[in-house]
DNA sequence: ATCTTTGTATAACAGTTGCAAGCACTAGAG
DNA sequence: CTCTAGTGCTTGCAACTGTTATACAAAGAT
């Protein structure tokens, strides 16, 4: 990889961080204005100041945690919903029970196989469930 | 509420504050020493200095997500686990596995119940386990 | 004994986060 | 028309986060 290339990596890499920070903000805003708030009034309810509400929105400040909570909590929307748009948190898989149950922290690996089985068994009698996942198919 | 009062509850929060950071260090530093790990190996993994990781562990600083972010991943445990110690995450996290079974849109209500019945007992016959959850704790 | 590793202290520093004060503009009321 | 209230943004700044470099004491290894 010459010069030239690691040049591209990182600008690639910088244009990425910001176009995350602008994808928050703007959903922010675009919630802000679903729930007919104005930025003042958000950021009175936010706790935090209007100014850096704006620069939020516009993408210029990346937020902490708390901010992001903050926010979340005056537009009555999850703060996951936020974390996952900031990279914060990973977004939820598609088969989000196998996914909980293997993750699951209190269960050993064969009562984790159990209900897997018993889940797909669940869903083959289910004539809307879709074709019965593996534990395979969720790890990947 | 008089001023008695006002100043007790704010000594509280602070102090309840600096806890919370302690108990996340006091974690980093136990699941470092689990992993047979010296905090100058933990820091290089994660990618942060060792004097940082330190004063993390010390509870003397408050890491952003991205840095629990990269303990975790160098700890080899799941970022969730840190962030719900600094309090960015719910601790509610924790019945993920029976909220996902709730809302899993695929199961009738009479499975939903079964297998939450069924992961119930699993948990008790799991030592570890916290006492076993209810439908009724999950949705509030 | 010496040498290495470990965790910590400290200071200086750069960059970031979040704020307060203030500005420019628009819409509406009188 | 002027004035007021509301709106979103600009700017400068303090405090914080995280780094680097250096030093030290204690423990462990040879």
């Amino acid at each position: 990889m010459d010069k030239k290339q690691i040049g591209e990596k990182v600008d690639q890499a910088a244009s990425t961080g910001r176009m995350k920070l602008g994808e928050l903000g703007s959903f922010i805003r675009d919630q802000r204005k679903a729930a007919r708030l104005s930025l003042r009034k958000l950021s009175d309810q936010a706790g935090i100041s209007n100014p850096y509400l704006s620069q939020i929105e516009r993408g210029l400040r990346k937020p902490s945690a708390e901010i992001l909570q903050s926010i979340a909590k005056a537009l009555q929307i999850s703060a996951e919903t936020l974390y996952i748009r900031a990279g914060i948190l990973d977004e939820r898989r598609d088969s989000d029970t196998i996914s909980a149950i293997l993750q699951d922290p209190y269960l050993s690996e064969a009562h984790k196989r159990s209900l897997v089985e018993i889940y797909n068994n669940y869903l083959q009698l289910s004539a809307e469930a879709p074709k019965a996942a593996t534990v395979k198919d969720v790890t990947g």
